[in-house]
DNA sequence: TAGTCTATCTATAATTC
DNA sequence: TGAATTATAGATAGACT
């Protein structure tokens, strides 16, 4: 029958309805991507499921988008601030990203012969990334992404070495901000998205990372 | 001549990159408004131009999604672990990965059957790193990159909870002293962004949800 | 910089496997 | 559930205002 006009209104079927945030949400991730990726924006995107499960999109990151958006009527912001402003990603985010990637490698893997032919096109022109074909990209880029990762665990390793000091910033900066934006409190009473996710239904491969979560 | 098909990379024309900035950041805000209709979804989405102009759509509000996004509380959580846990590194490389596997993902649908061909000459004639082929080892190196991950997380979290509790119950009652709450202040320095956008043409759709703003 | 127009391209509703 | 398939609705590149 291929596509039907739907009108736009809450879908009363709720399979049908969870269904379409899927495919919406990531299409709506994707148009994201591509527009971050035309025309050099930032954006963040926070989606909340009817379920109350959390996706995000975020380049560079959901927090330093938000913040400089949050916190834009604060012109001079102190040296913690700013430093926060520029921090990563959280780990949540991390965890959630991270899954919604190995979705994307899961599915590649079992299409196998993408990736192979990717791989072959790559060993064939030994071009880099960005001067070959899109689909060289595939290998290259998967690639890169377990070196992200790898190096992403040693900024922990190394992140968890410089916590301690940065104690103490956050509460000169909790008490600092009564005199402009406020960044301390911001994420102070948060919790890790990993630690009370949905369940194992929501985590596609067993790494024991968190996919969605709910509050 | 209608619509020509474009390549998803930074456009390197001035003009064409805005008109299409433009155009692509109204039909995201129309997206994720439908997403909200369609299927109760809570969306908040902030989009800064190349040029630093904001933009936000948000469903009932930036603020609320953002605030429930980022300072999802628990009482059973201990602010220094939440804290600790959400510090994470940096992980812009993370989102870029996130973005270009998106690109690659479209690529490779289009590529067609003749690589299973270009797959088997691949397979053998080349040199597999350990017993996969090289695709297959990125997968494994990820899936362990991932386990390493959340067994640091967890090394983070058990180190902030020794190291920073203290520091966050200072930081949190200095917050707590100056605002009566913790949450406030992030929002009580800005002004709502609906009270300063650009003007009517910023409003997508009529729900009150999405605007613009210009500063 | 934002609308308009139009030919195409893309996303996705409906359906099947 | 989830992954294809199909056919169409919707988005948008390019040119112009």
């Amino acid at each position: 029958m291929g596509r039907q006009k739907i009108e736009i209104k809450r879908i009363q079927n709720e399979e049908a309805r969870q269904v379409c945030f899927s495919k919406r949400r990531s299409g709506l991730f994707k148009k994201a991507s591509e527009l971050c990726i035309l025309c050099g924006a930032d954006v963040a995107i926070i989606v909340f499921s009817p379920a109350g499960k959390a996706y995000s999109f975020g380049h560079p990151s959901v927090e330093s988008v938000a913040e400089r958006f949050l916190h834009r009527s604060s012109p001079n912001q102190n040296r913690a601030q700013a430093q926060q402003a520029h921090r990563g990603p959280l780990l949540g985010e991390l965890n959630q990203q991270y899954t919604e990637l190995m979705s994307l490698a899961e599915a590649k893997k079992k299409r196998g012969e993408d990736l192979k032919a990717a791989a072959k096109a790559r060993r064939d022109t030994c071009q880099y990334w960005f001067d070959g074909p899109l689909e060289e990209l595939g290998l290259q880029e998967l690639e890169r992404f377990a070196m992200g990762i790898n190096e992403i665990r040693n900024q922990v390793t190394r992140r968890a070495d410089e916590l301690l000091k940065e104690a103490a910033m956050v509460s000169a900066a909790a008490a600092a901000a009564q005199t402009g934006g406020v960044m301390a409190p911001l994420f102070m009473n948060r919790q890790p998205a990993a630690f009370d996710h949905g369940g194992a239904r929501f985590v596609p491969y067993d790494f024991g990372l968190g996919y969605g979560h709910r509050f």
